[in-house]
DNA sequence: ACCTGAACACCGTTCAAGT
DNA sequence: ACCTGAACACCGTTCAAGT
């Protein structure tokens, strides 16, 4: 192999193929060896450009929520913006079912993250939420999105599909349970936003201050 | 160390110390031969009454679960069933927090789960939810106690909490702080169930078969 | 500055051997 | 049946050394 004049290695060439691999062989198939491996490179000098495994994981969790859209937020519309902000949080999860253990774990201080937090709760207040509602609005939202995707990406790598499988292999394929069971997550997600957002409604109007109205910090 | 007559070891006991290990150190510090340590044997000892590290979280995992209670789901008070039920079923994460990533990501095929699904089902349907609705609303439902465990206990392990501790050191202690985030995530996961059932009442009255009427399977 | 090669202290799991 | 001790093929991370 020849030695290449122009460095190899960067932080970002390190986080694409760290993400690659978790994409395509799951999260515990990723090893700083394999890592290197498939970047044509010796393990030790990754170490040059990230301090360890978990620096790698926070910058693949980063650029994966960078994704997420809260310009919903801008508006008045807190409605539709919750909305738009939990399909477009849960679909950036989809894309990348397999890091979502890691992304849900680790603690919120990612830069993204925080960020997009300040979005959703100042978009909120501003639609004439109490901060204290804004707060745990927030926080709900993301519960429901990281369950979702906890739950039913998790499902299907190995397991429960395989069951009923076996128990009404008749029935079914193998596909068309997949699709199903896809099915199902989806549109108990939906019922269960469309459920919370109509309960939130109805406590807007008790709650909420007149738009417009400044509320202390 | 002297040799003992009988069995030292069984799978009720390396079920318990892998619990004990988890709950005191963590997920990550689980490892076959700490496990092997706190008993007094040898790593391959372990091996005789377990297929795998794997096989002693799912044991562990199952024995979690067995301590949620459904038994609100033999009333026909749907509402307070669903509301029981989540909350026993967060209280016995919240017991074992550390644990709550694996029993989050694994498949749900534990017994324990498929049973609790069973009866969270067939309570459902009896209280006039259609099949389908049942589903959807225990897929729901799970999404917010995974999501809310998730989010809520993997805070504070390391992370956020200082943050903020750094920039208003001033202002409250970091125990302070986390009292004040468990009040939030206990507020927000009671509000977004309390929204959610409330969006489920008024569609209760829309989409519900008169109770006792018999349904398709 | 960037990469190498060898080493350290760990893993989960297996297996022949002892009692 | 139950446990031991050694081994295998892995880990993440460090560090002196090369260019």
């Amino acid at each position: 192999m020849v030695r290449p004049i122009r460095p190899i290695l960067s932080r970002a060439r390190i986080c694409a193929a760290a993400l690659a691999i978790v994409d395509r062989d799951g999260l515990g198939e990723l090893s700083m060896r394999k890592l290197a491996g498939e970047l044509g490179v010796q393990v030790s000098s990754l170490y040059e450009h990230v301090r360890t495994k978990d620096d790698v994981l926070h910058d693949v969790a980063n650029t994966i929520m960078e994704s997420v859209d809260v310009s919903a937020f801008e508006t008045r519309d807190w409605r539709h913006a919750v909305a738009s902000w939990a399909r477009s949080y849960r679909a950036a999860l989809a894309a990348h079912p397999h890091i979502v253990p890691f992304l849900a774990y680790g603690p919120a201080r990612r830069e993204a993250s925080l960020r997009r937090a300040d979005a959703v709760h100042g978009g909120l207040v501003g639609a004439g939420w109490p901060p204290r509602y804004a707060t745990m609005i927030g926080a709900s939202t993301k519960y429901l999105v990281i369950g979702s995707a906890m739950t039913s990406f998790a499902r299907g790598f190995e397991g429960e599909a395989q069951v009923y499988v076996e128990r009404y292999a008749h029935l079914m394929d193998a596909h068309r349970l997949r699709d199903h069971a896809d099915t199902i997550d989806r549109d108990s997600f939906e019922l269960a936003l469309e459920m919370f957002l109509d309960g939130l409604d109805r406590l807007h109007t008790r709650v909420a201050t007149p738009q417009g109205s400044v509320e202390g910090a």
